[in-house]
DNA sequence: GTCTATAGAGTGATAGAC
DNA sequence: GTCTATCACTCTATAGAC
């Protein structure tokens, strides 16, 4: 990887996140990197191949991290606060690729489409997991895995997307506000009526 | 409104929810209503405009129902579970339309852009309110009231986007899922450590 | 590896006939 | 209220020089 691909990546990264893909043309990103249009085509082969690439690294850091940090931990309940506290700092450190990751799916060829759903599904499966089994250990409420799996991971995904690094909350407030409240909805015992499903 | 007005809207309404604001062409909604493209322009003097008028119902709609299913409603924690069903009922109901109002705001000219962030902005404040009035009668925990607010719309609005009418749950089901895990994460004593912020 | 030049198609929007 | 025709422009992508 020469140094303009690089830079076509994080300029791409940045007119993605701040335009959407549709909007951003291939002469601003151009542009951007003090190159003319046509020397993108050099390093990239179509303009949907780079968005490709951003949603692919992406996801594939994403799983591999989450993967990292849940090795060695047995504990139901850890399990689900390390994913959460893992996911939000994820999406907070690499904020802009992940709001691409999440919202120009439909800029993608029905092949690349298909492979970021597969690795998007393969991630929300380690969350239905945990849920599963706290739910067969009694430790979390009963409740439809799915359900409960996307309901946790928009919820950090969005918390993350609004951040400010100049704002006034931090990361790890961040993290405790989403932990908290995550884990007081699944626990076992915390009810109102019931749940349904 | 004339028929033809009407028709415009739905057809724009599906194609933006579909394929996005900007991949959708004036030509392709013209289609969709049997008319040819200069046609769309006697009933909208542009393709922005329609977006606008699109989101723009939406929101007024979605306020004024929210408004009439709390007036009467005193009890804090009734308030918060009736927020909770009617937002889900809104957004199963309008999918599309809430759908585009959540994701083409880049789609705006700055001035319209205003006009809508003020409607959210309005509709987010009853949420908030309720939070603010159920910390101080010790009925909610203590906590962000923005930051919970976000969560909790953001949980339902999602739960929203990924319902299917030919799906194994039902609008109740889902509502039930939702109200029983926000209630549950707001209410005092449902503890993990504490929250922050 | 980057350039100039351009192909080929599509875009939002307007003019003016009917 | 819908049509045909077209303006003025932008877009992604390619050819070929250097």
């Amino acid at each position: 990887m020469t140094d303009m691909k690089t830079t076509i990546k994080s300029v791409s990264i940045d007119l993605f996140f701040r335009k959407g893909y549709f909007a951003t043309s291939i002469s601003e990103i151009a542009a951007g990197c003090g190159i003319q249009k046509a020397s993108i085509y050099y390093h990239y082969p179509s303009k949907e191949d780079l968005l490709f690439h951003i949603m692919n690294a992406t996801m594939t850091d994403l799983t591999d991290s989450l993967r990292r940090c849940l090795s060695g931990e047995t504990d139901i309940e850890q399990r689900m606060r390390t994913a959460v506290r893992e996911h939000v700092r994820f999406h907070l450190d690499r904020q802009k690729e992940n709001f691409i990751a999440n919202s120009e799916l439909r800029g993608l060829t029905p092949e690349h489409y298909q492979v970021i759903v597969e690795k998007r599904d393969e991630y929300e499966e380690i969350f239905q997991d945990i849920i599963r089994r706290g739910t067969q250990a009694g430790v979390f409420a009963d409740g439809d895995a799915k359900i409960l799996s996307y309901a946790i991971l928009t919820l950090c995904t969005a918390g993350a997307s609004w951040y400010k690094p100049a704002g006034r909350l931090s990361v790890k407030e961040i993290s405790d506000i989403y932990e908290q409240f995550i884990i007081a909805g699944l626990k076992k015992g915390n009810f109102g009526p019931m749940r349904g499903a």
